[in-house]
DNA sequence: TAATACCAGTGTAATTTATACACTAAATGC
DNA sequence: GCATTTAGTGTATAAATTACACTGGTATTA
């Protein structure tokens, strides 16, 4: 079933960065590529974006589709377009940035992709096509404009300790935060509160367990 | 000549928001749309972008085609892409911002628009589209991201006086400023340079005129 | 030619925000 | 009970932002 335009037009997709920290490092999720161009290359989840679909539906859609993950809050990194970035066509593709806590990621690889895992950011791999230059942008953006409060909401579990919100932070924005600092900041900002439980997680006093005020 | 494709494609276009200051008011560059649909709207500068075009050289060829005005810098803003945003086909569009000093515009309506001219973004007429909504995103992103920099080298003259560049200042933020904070800040900036000379403008003191430093 | 209207140009004090920095508390392992 | 490890807490300094009022130079006009 073939369609006919009297103009060309280009293929457009839609390709999600999911953030996350895990080990107190900023991570991606990339797939494996099956199939070609590119094949064997991991790559960001993404996909065509249906005739009659919004570009954030098809954004959710194929990041479910690939990867399992149920994307929360998706915002929009920008349009990249250059005329050879993929082999098979003119390809626009329109890429959003998503978080997610460490503990909402079980990926599981779909049909488009023969493999799906977190990749520390300081550690990636060799991507498909333009991704590389996708995610140093994707990483840039995030770097300028996530606050406490995103990392807080989007970024950690139900609960969680203020060292362990630091160190999120930390690894965000790549630099270290002075512990007396970040909890004076906190104070003001209002936004979490004690769940009262705490952790029992070693050799050295418990700490206390909060959560994001709604 | 058709072209054909396996999969229902979209089309693409680019579209581009040019701001000035006029008067003392932040204003946007329109033009009145010649043909179906929407003919006789106004809309924001734009058009299809060429097969084998980048997006960044599609809009300033584009707004070129459409206005007369070479474009400086073009800041992507995203894509739009709502599946029924335009009446003749699904469309997606990428729109750019650009800044342009006043005395640099001068608009020549071109073939696909009857007419080109300024308005007022807090006076704005019904555009087609949904180019209301692009702009309100348009001038978000103006008011959260630009500074006193990018004011006084995309959007001044060559020479003007301090006073000047507050305005432009106050206009593009929408607040007003304190003139001696103004001026304190400047001088931290290391932005401007007096050129020697001075207006003859009225009766009240002369203003020196600066120029932005390389 | 003195008075007025108009915009240009200048500095200081108070407040708020950001930074630097070191010890005590509570748990475990030996 | 001593050593080790992470949790938790406050103060002093520096930097940035804000608020605020008068003098200077030109043209107009009474």
């Amino acid at each position: 079933m073939p369609y006919t335009y009297e103009h060309p037009h280009p293929a457009v997709t839609v390709d999600v960065a999911v953030f996350t920290v895990s080990d107190g490092r900023l991570a991606v999720v990339l797939i494996r590529r099956a199939e070609w161009p590119h094949a064997g290359k991991w790559a960001i989840p993404g996909g065509f974006v249906g005739i009659d679909e919004s570009l954030k539906r098809a954004a959710w859609r194929e990041l479910r589709e690939e990867t399992g993950i149920k994307a929360g809050v998706l915002e929009q990194l920008g349009a990249f377009g250059r005329p050879d970035r993929d082999p098979r066509e003119r390809v626009i593709t329109v890429v959003y940035i998503s978080l997610a806590a460490a503990d909402r990621l079980r990926l599981e690889a779909g049909s488009d992709a023969s493999d799906a895992r977190l990749f520390y950011i300081d550690d990636l791999p060799e991507l498909a096509f333009d991704h590389s230059r996708i995610l140093e942008h994707a990483i840039e953006r995030l770097r300028d404009r996530i606050d406490t409060e995103a990392v807080a909401r989007q970024l950690m579990p139900a609960r969680f300790t203020l060292t362990d919100l630091q160190r999120a932070c930390e690894a965000v924005s790549g630099d270290t935060i002075d512990k007396r600092n970040f909890r004076k900041k906190l104070k003001t900002l209002d936004l979490v509160e004690p769940t009262g439980g705490e952790t029992q997680s070693g050799a050295h006093r418990p700490a206390k367990l909060y959560r994001v005020k709604s």
